[in-house]
DNA sequence: TCTTGTAAGGTTGTCTGATAACTTTATATG
DNA sequence: CATATAAAGTTATCAGACAACCTTACAAGA
């Protein structure tokens, strides 16, 4: 397959995403201020020159974000901050190094936390879980995007068996990011040499959680990504209480 | 004012959330596999028993959240993970104990890690800012929402002085859920107490943060988070490296 | 004069039906 | 076998109508 690379043309984005990427922005940047209310229907589809579908559709698009909220027979009301029920992370340039940098800055105190927890609160089915992951993690050496998503399935485990929801939700969210940045960083030859040595490593917080020692378990975690952010070539700012 | 504290009436939810929710679990439970083709917006509508406009609405409200994409001619399909741009959090119910004490023990290493990196990276910007929310703070003994907007100001400050974006956008996000459901919670009088007790404790974490010591931040304000949550009656699992 | 009830007007929510635009599959032609 | 065209199916958009709700104005009764 000698074909050259081609990007995957870009589909253009229908009426519904371009009008509530609009009138979005002139929310967020306070041109339109939390509690007014918008414009009618009627009158933003007179406006945009497009049917009231498509502006009913917009509007349930900012519905869903949390910018808006809407009373039948009223109209649609720019929200209050504290409505907003998602929390977004635009996709950004993959091979931005600030941006990688400061989100796995942000994941390493969760991740150590949910070691923590994990080893106060797992179940057997989630110790069976964290076995089963690190030997999907142990036949990935020759795939990397294999070893990619064991470690993710490791994580995950990991936060499930903190028995706390919020957990898994934010740190697998956090997680999918990086591991996303990386693969498009392209760093493959990299990705090889951790998938090999981070086993050992999360043998170590495996068994921390085992018996149940949420020191040891944070311990281990702590020095699972200091070794990853090594292996990633990231600066990192002392981490908490230092390496002991 | 003799009238009694009524709670506002909660409006139903219209049909098109509805069905965007009952889709959503589908997908995220797995019951609808990443890359797999939703039924078709005639045959949806009919299950459901609505018209089209309204699945088309849902589906709207899923497009935005990245968990469907829809391709015209071909049909509506579940994303593949990575697609996915967004982190929700339901309104659930601001009484639940267990979710209030599941989301409080998500965000103290994020707090603690927060005031650490601020205490590294801080500007005199951010000092001037923190001086701000303390001022306010103290003049909010008798008006207890104003407390919880001083509060959260403060920590917002705090976070954006990690200098790190994702920091704030995190913390804010989980500290007003938080907020909200204290709010909700009709706390008020034990609310009146917080705020004066804890300005030595906002102190104590500042002071820090000027001297740049991320280790006395990261105790300052783990020592702060202690307290508030002996306050609201948390029980909270020992925290990393206990109070030292 | 004040309170309650009703009507009118306006706006969102949902429905129905149609056509446009696109995709896939089947069939015909060279 | 390759290419072009037609048919079928699906999403995208449009238009119009009615339902449900909200707000305001006005009338009637105490």
């Amino acid at each position: 397959m000698a074909v050259a690379d081609f990007n995957q043309i870009r589909r253009s984005e229908h009426l519904p995403a371009r009008i509530a990427a609009q009138i979005g922005r002139e929310i967020t940047e306070g041109r339109i201020a939390a509690g007014e209310k918008l414009p009618t229907e009627h009158l933003l589809a007179k406006t945009f020159g497009v049917s009231r579908s498509v502006v009913r559709e917009a509007i349930a698009q900012l519905r869903n974000e949390g910018l808006v909220e809407t009373r039948q027979g009223v109209g649609a009301f720019a929200t209050e901050f504290e409505r907003r029920q998602s929390l977004r992370i635009e996709h950004g340039d993959p091979t931005d190094q600030l941006a990688f940098h400061n989100l796995y800055q942000l994941r390493i105190p969760l991740e150590i936390e949910a070691a923590g927890l994990a080893a106060i609160h797992r179940t057997s089915a989630d110790l069976a879980r964290l076995d089963e992951t690190l030997e999907q993690m142990t036949g990935a050496e020759k795939w990397t995007e294999q070893g990619i998503v064991a470690d993710l399935a490791f994580h995950r485990a990991l936060a499930t068996a903190t028995q706390n929801e919020y957990f898994p939700l934010f740190t697998s969210f956090i997680a999918e990011r990086i591991s996303l940045a990386i693969q498009a960083a392209r760093a493959k030859a990299v990705l090889e040499e951790i998938v090999e040595v981070t086993i050992a490593e999360h043998v170590a917080i495996r068994d921390a959680v085992a018996i149940g020692d949420p020191v040891k378990a944070r311990q281990a975690m702590r020095h699972h990504l200091i070794q990853a952010a090594a292996r990633l070539d990231l600066a990192l700012e002392t981490l908490q209480g230092e390496i002991s």
